[in-house]
DNA sequence: ATGAAAGCGCTAACAT
DNA sequence: ATGTTAGCGCTTTCAT
């Protein structure tokens, strides 16, 4: 029924390690046998068995992604198809493709994983997402089966090849806008807490603050979760403080839109009563009303570079882990204003 | 060095088959040997290897995603996550994963359509779009490869297997809403003429304004592309009208959002000068300022029940096409106002 | 109830 | 430069 390399190797009058040759284009083939079994082979429609040919040389050109838990609704956060079209773009050059398991809970992730490692669907591996004590990590790391991690790790930095943005130092720039600014009293609210950008950038946030010698209260950093919930509760909990902060750093462009939404059902102007930075530059930053001001941290190419350099461990055994560091920029739009006092 | 059946078989003191027959749960094997193989299996840390699996039984529990070109950005539209989310869903509780291959133009993605299914990479595939003169559709027809669109065909309805919302009716609903509320002037701004959304809910609005005896002008309605410019530059054109319409029909939240925000821009108060209904509901319709009065089309839903007759399709070898329509709802939040006069 | 053996479609020594 | 052959790890008749 299907057309095998055997039909091709009948049709061509050659032994079908040859089509098999041809099919790698072996050197050792001459240009004129290579022309001829090409011709059958279209007019066949012959396509290579793609199961077969991983069995037999123990290789596959796909990458395995994995994400957060997509029950929770991280996964709705325009960051991932972005990360996603970064990765797909560099995969395709390499003719790569992308596999994703299924799992909604961590437990059932985790098996995905193993699934796809042990049955020997993939190549190698990508986190979207880097958190504290990850047990995928974990595993990956003991097999020593080739993975890039999008963020930072935990620990072991020195033994894990990882691509992220220096979201310290992007989150003291920010601040230090701020500061420049006129401000004083700067609020954070972060995603989950767990998660490591949250951390750096908090760390960033603190850093910057204590260098200008100003102060930053335990009421003014609200871990909630990256969604809008968050910056709803967030700014429930900000508004009631006796000190109201007069600007807000959000580990995320969801999380600055529900502010930005949360502020204006209270009938608090952004920016002219208090600003707003974010992080992302998704899409919809620019759509937001007024549009967010936030960090372009460059998404695309996070999971671009991501791909690179999985490939390179995968096909090169490219085995000293590496850390990329991709540039952030600050994109002023319109929710921060200065503070005049 | 990785664990095969013959190890397992080895240390239970079994033939090869009996294990496979193990894995398979076959009922002829004694429910004893059941658990002395079961438990050298999970000794020896044993994980079948897939594609020898696939190649043997020329079956694969994967299932091909197919959405429209990546490179157009169509793809930071957070409705493709939310369908796989729930595709995802359905698909991890039969034990399949998903794949996805990685072209940009139409070509190439129309290339690696072909290879995965070719390849036997896949055991169906969904269409997470859908357009007229699709090529992919006409190529996975012709092969009768199990596949099932999301959307609604352009042609051959009867035979080809598809989940859609009733786009017509939504839209007459919404439009038959925003007439309750004294609406005379509406206008139309869609996503990218091809696409049979776009066709079902203009007719849909179209009728209902006949009904009710209000003209359409050819000016009020708009095909710019499913982007934040699309709600810019609509937003432009509409304004500089004579007649400027008093509401808008936008067939995605994303346009809705850039129309919220061209509007914000010109000074111009949604919902007092004008209302807005789009389409989605996605996450951020809620998050947006003022939150978007929405029909929500259950994009999870859609998914889940694509991914739900694939399989069914797939594994039960299920010809007879059918039609899937899930259903809408139109949710108020703050975008449409009543017009007196 | 279990084993032996052939074969899925391909690659990769090893020959020639 | 090309053919022969033996697997890759699994499933599945066909025996027993």
């Amino acid at each position: 029924m299907t057309v095998t390399i055997k039909d091709v190797a009948k049709k061509a009058n050659v032994a079908p390690s040859t089509v098999s040759r041809v099919i790698a284009d072996n050197p050792s083939i001459s240009e004129k046998t290579k022309r001829r079994v090409r011709k059958v082979m279209a007019e066949l429609g012959y396509h290579p068995n793609l199961n077969a040919r991983s069995l037999a040389n123990q290789t596959t050109k796909t990458i395995g992604l994995v994400m957060p838990s997509s029950a929770s609704k991280a996964f709705q956060n325009p960051f991932f198809p972005e990360v996603i079209r970064g990765i797909s773009s560099f995969a395709h050059g390499e003719e790569y493709s992308l596999y994703m398991s299924t799992g909604e809970t961590e437990e059932e992730i985790f098996n995905g994983v193993v699934k796809m490692v042990q049955g020997r669907q993939i190549g190698g591996i990508i986190l979207l997402y880097s958190r504290m004590n990850d047990r995928i990590l974990e595993y990956l790391h003991r097999q020593n089966f080739p993975f890039v991690l999008i963020g930072k790790p935990y620990e072991r930095k020195e033994e894990i090849t990882y691509i992220d943005n220096d979201n310290y130092v992007a989150a003291r720039e920010v601040t230090e806008y701020l500061i420049s600014l006129g401000h004083k009293r700067i609020a954070f609210i972060g995603g989950d807490s767990d998660l490591l950008v949250t951390k750096d950038r908090l760390a960033g946030m603190a850093d910057a603050l204590k260098l200008a010698d100003i102060s930053l209260p335990a009421e003014y950093v609200l871990n909630l979760g990256f969604l809008r919930e968050s910056g709803q509760k967030a700014v429930e909990e900000l508004m009631t403080l006796d000190a109201q902060p007069t600007a807000i750093i959000a580990t995320d462009d969801l999380i600055g839109l529900g502010v930005l939404s949360a502020l204006s059902e209270k009938g608090i102007s952004v920016p002219e009563d208090i600003s707003i930075v974010s992080f992302n530059n998704v899409l919809l930053s620019e759509i937001a009303n007024p549009p967010l001001t936030t960090v372009d941290v460059n998404i695309y190419q996070l999971g671009y570079e991501a791909a690179k350099y999985l490939v390179d461990k995968i096909e090169h055994c490219e085995t000293s882990p590496k850390c990329i560091i991709i540039p952030h920029k600050l994109v002023k739009r319109q929710t921060c204003n200065e503070i005049l006092k």
